[in-house]
DNA sequence: TTTCCCCGCGAGGAAAATCT
DNA sequence: AGATTTTCCTCGCGGGGAAA
């Protein structure tokens, strides 16, 4: 493929993902300084202007535990890693908690930078000729999130081979089939952190095999460990 | 108080199991 | 086949108590 020489500057860039309400865009500077933010991640910072966030760092917007979190995978990009359809909560200021697909990777050229997008889980295309067969594994995932699952006997009780299932689910769920078992397990995991039921059962009762597998899970999507999750929203 | 121990929790390595 | 996730396990930390 021949590559097109196009140079777009950021601030175009940034107008453009202004147009795009369930896409959170964002550049940051060498040290975590947002240079460019679009309003959809301005308006879910709970702020009217641009103004109010660029020149910050996560830490200064976001909940102290969540913006230390941020910082350190920021870093983690800045040397270099990719995050690719990364799946995550975010957590906003008086905002319920919203699924995303994220995407963060280091910005080539003088200065170390790095560019953020995060697009909002959809919803599910019902449409879908597969959609009906696929039903069947959710609800067997529904239902059994909290045991040991395995892909392929989902695969089985959809009637398609595993690699079948995997391109289904993603063009019908926009996530893997393992993406959307986390989500499950995730999701019941925080509406279990508001009891006070110990975090080694609540990861227990969410099919996690024991607490750290777990914590690590739970780090990975909502950014911060159980424990912090639960102090954070009491 | 201070010391000691037990617990709950988080981190992360290594190897095996599973998924993509 | 290659990448990711899970499992199993060990370690360290800090917050209670209980015992001294």
């Amino acid at each position: 493929m021949a590559a097109i020489d196009v140079t777009i500057p950021p601030g175009e860039l940034q107008a453009i993902f202004d147009a795009l309400p369930d896409v959170v865009f964002f550049l940051k500077d060498h040290e975590g300084r947002y240079t460019h933010v679009n309003l959809t991640l301005v308006r879910r910072l709970g702020m009217k202007d641009r103004s109010e966030v660029v020149g910050k760092t996560a830490l200064q917007v976001f909940p102290p535990r969540l913006g230390g979190a941020y910082v350190v995978q920021d870093r983690r990009v800045l040397d270099g890693e990719i995050i690719e359809n990364q799946l995550e909560v975010h957590l906003y200021p008086n905002r319920t908690p919203g699924w995303c697909l994220t995407f963060k990777r280091p910005l080539a050229g003088g200065r170390r930078s790095l560019i953020g997008i995060s697009r909002d889980l959809g919803q599910p295309d019902s449409r879908d000729s597969a959609f009906g067969r696929l039903q069947r594994a959710v609800e067997t995932m529904q239902a059994h999130y909290g045991e040991p699952l395995r892909v392929q006997a989902l695969a089985a009780i959809a009637e398609v081979s595993v690699a079948q299932l995997e391109r289904l689910f993603k063009r019908v769920f926009q996530l893997t089939p393992q993406q959307m078992l986390t989500k499950l397990r995730i999701e019941a995991a925080m509406r279990l952190l508001h009891t006070d039921a110990s975090i080694a059962d609540i990861g227990q009762a969410c099919g996690f095999s024991d607490q750290s597998a777990f914590a690590r899970q739970f780090k990975a999507t909502v950014g911060v460990p159980p424990r912090d999750y639960r102090a954070l929203r009491r």
